[in-house]
DNA sequence: TCCGTATTGAACT
DNA sequence: AGTTCAATACGGA
């Protein structure tokens, strides 16, 4: 059975983010490029317990975007297995302007040898930037991959502060 | 069960 | 210093 989404559109001056809303928080975040957007506008009924986690969560991205970091979170509905969510858990503990490698990721969900599954739990994980996943780097320091592009994964890192 | 992965660290040019 | 290679954990087909 799939789940259905609340799609809400983020205008920023970045473009246009898609934020998906389960019953349970923001399940999803797509970069303005998918272009996932631009739908029959279906103006369904949204929950006023929804359009709360989406003023947080507009606030929180667009404070990102602009360099600073953001005072609150939406309730986060991640779907994934359990090895998944351990990491985007340990991801949501990185602060603001700090980076990681991917193997004190792997040390941090005490499976310190899992680096690569990390990598592959990073692709897959549904909400970027908010599940800060473009904080992660290759032991290296140097940039890894990233699914809304390469781009975006040093652009966010810049505005962060990070240099490398 | 086999294959690919957003890695890593060591061995080899 | 750049490159190749095996190992490792997990998810998808």
């Amino acid at each position: 059975m799939k789940r259905s989404f609340l799609e809400i559109p983020v205008a920023t001056r970045d473009g246009v983010f898609i934020t998906r809303y389960s019953e349970k928080g923001l399940a999803e975040l797509n970069f303005p490029n998918s272009r996932t957007s631009a739908r029959g506008a279906k103006k369904e009924v949204v929950p006023a317990k929804i359009r709360g986690w989406h003023r947080v969560a507009e606030a929180a991205l667009k404070n990102i975007l602009a360099g600073r970091a953001p005072k609150k979170f939406p309730p986060l509905d991640l779907a994934g297995t359990d090895f998944q969510k351990c990491v985007w858990n340990a991801l949501q503990k990185i602060s603001f302007g700090e980076t990681k490698s991917y193997g004190e990721v792997a040390a941090a969900i005490r499976n310190p040898k899992a680096v690569r599954a990390v990598g592959g739990a990073c692709g897959a994980n549904p909400i970027p930037v908010l599940v800060p996943c473009h904080r992660i780097l290759a032991a290296n320091k140097k940039i890894g991959g990233f699914s809304g592009g390469l781009e975006w994964k040093r652009d966010l890192l810049a505005r962060e502060g990070v240099k490398f």
